[in-house]
DNA sequence: CGCAAACTCTAGAACGTTCTAGTGCGCGTG
DNA sequence: CACGCGCACTAGAACGTTCTAGAGTTTGCG
């Protein structure tokens, strides 16, 4: 039934309308050096051949693919996100964006092979779990942008939230409903789980706080807010800070079961404003990454790498923005 | 910095080993025609130089790419999960994946051209939301594998769960705890919804509960699951079944916050296994669609066509199975 | 009217591979 | 010793583009 003929080529068309593949090239290029007669009369011939071009015989010849290779992680709740900003950003710019996805079973070493025999320009890394001298390799090879990760390497560059700064945040609006004795649920080694953990501990210092902080080991996942939420039930908090929202919402269930609710007894702010953190279910007052200016600025960087910009500073750190839901409100009045 | 040199070649190795690239290219791709130790030798060379195969010089030659296209949609909660059971499956078959995603501002059109640019011999498409006649149009020029989503035309193969089978299974574990009394929220004119319906009317008709089928308008996002909560609310059944799991949150939210927990007062299962159902914090009995099996047959009938190996049935259809979490439990007793 | 400049178009090489059709060579065999 | 055969290898075309250089033709202008 499938007729897969051959895929119609340039000369197919140069063939219909008499001319040069050449001229037809530069027609569907809409470069200049055509009549507008013959360009319209190409135009309408390789419409109704059903012509499309051919991309690998296109940069295979002229070199440059304008293509961004994009790194990404299924498990990642936000990743996916990205895309849709890095999606807009390349296509304003005329570049091509090419997916490759880590999954439980693939490596992120494999997920980047692939967009190397791709022969994408520049890489853009999604918290890349790469180490770091891996990475200085990639970079030597091709510009390579690393995303809501911070990397010690010269030729990386970085785009990433200033997470000490949303850290801050998430404690001073606590401050600000009246809690005093906000304790941290910690990332432990998950990047930027430093940073936030810094950010709390001087937002504390800063309200004067400094004896009450109080930091307990948690992680990334539901289990660990969960493991978190035990070892704070002796004696609990007013609020809590999370490392993210799935350690959050683990935390809000353990302490749910207590008979702590938010935010009637107890405050708690999650961290990267996931989508499950927006349902009416959850209502999780959380940390929001501004998405759009990341992915802006990750494909705007990797461009002005490939086109050998000179850029200031290698590391670009955007301010991040408190959402408030339902789980944090005043200070419950203690009986 | 930056030195990006230019590529290595097959040109280089070959100089450098001081062969011919036909032969290179032999060594490379692991085809007969060498001898052992120049075999070894080459491999060696290559590998210090750091030669990395071109993939669109290659495909450009030989014709094939050995390149399945995937179209997915980053709004939907599962299909990044269909993604790792996608690469599993190619790698197994010796195919690559390339990926292209729908967003909210670039529609799967947009989408599928980029992945014809690239030459892929077959397209898996994610729930597309192409009309028919596209889907066809596209057909007559490649194999096209649509997940999740009946498509009545005959060139486009489909690979779907059992609905309707899913939809009993969900009545039939409700009326097992001893329901009677079940409400179904439909899913409009989304792709599956009629079938859900269907398989919900029929398991009713079968436990002989015809008489107490009610279906109640709803959609596919948590506000459509929360406006049909407030239409049942008048005269509340005891459980009820839903098109997907993003309605069901809706609806148990705004059950919840008029005094009716589930699964105390009532039941409720949802349908897709969405990420967020499994958080603690939800914990929604659902249906749960086989993910890797679906994957691991969309790849297989994709290549099957490339191959044109002769396939009996246009569909694949898949059983669902039924995820049972903390909404569903015994018929409450009633005071 | 003559000459340069501008414009439209073309021939042919180039990109990095794979493929086809060999070449040359050693070796066993009649 | 000539012959055929298998093996290791190579030359050169081919894939579908883009690019460079240049060939004709028209236009502009003194």
């Amino acid at each position: 039934m499938q007729t897969p003929d051959r895929r119609i080529t340039l000369a197919d068309v140069a063939a219909e309308a008499g001319v040069s593949t050449a001229l037809v090239s530069i027609v569907m290029r809409g470069a200049p050096g055509a009549g507008a007669a013959t360009r319209e009369r190409v135009l309408e011939i390789a419409q109704r051949l059903g012509y499309q071009p051919d991309s690998r015989a296109r940069l295979l010849r002229s070199g440059r693919s304008r293509l961004l290779g994009v790194v990404f992680d299924v498990r990642h709740p936000f990743h996916v996100d990205v895309l849709t900003g890095l999606y807009d950003a390349a296509d304003k710019a005329g570049y091509q964006l090419t997916l490759s996805a880590e999954t439980p079973r693939r490596a992120d070493r494999a997920a980047v092979d692939d967009l190397l025999q791709d022969r994408c320009e520049a890489l853009i890394l999604l918290t890349p779990s790469l180490r770091t001298a891996d990475l200085a390799a990639l970079a030597a090879r091709l510009p390579v942008v690393a995303m809501m990760r911070a990397v010690r390497q010269r030729d990386v560059d970085v785009v990433q939230t200033d997470d000490r700064r949303g850290a801050r945040q998430a404690v001073d609006h606590l401050v600000g409903l009246g809690h005093r004795r906000i304790a941290h649920v910690d990332g432990g080694t998950q990047h930027g789980a430093a940073e936030r953990r810094t950010g709390y501990e001087e937002a504390m210092r800063d309200h004067g706080l400094g004896g009450l902080i109080r930091i307990v080991p948690g992680g990334s996942g539901e289990e660990d807010g969960a493991r978190a939420a035990a070892g704070l039930l002796a004696d609990p908090p007013t609020a809590v800070t999370t490392f993210n929202d799935l350690a959050a919402t683990g935390l809000l269930d353990v302490l749910r079961r207590h008979g702590l609710d938010a935010p009637r007894d107890i405050s708690v702010v999650g961290y990267d404003d996931s989508s499950f953190s927006r349902l009416a279910h959850v209502d999780l007052t959380t940390v929001a990454q501004d998405i759009e200016e990341m992915a802006t600025r990750a494909v705007g960087r990797a461009i002005d790498r490939i086109e050998t910009v000179p850029v200031a500073r290698r590391e670009v750190v955007i301010a991040p923005r408190l959402v408030v839901r339902g789980t944090t409100g005043p200070l419950p009045i203690r009986s």
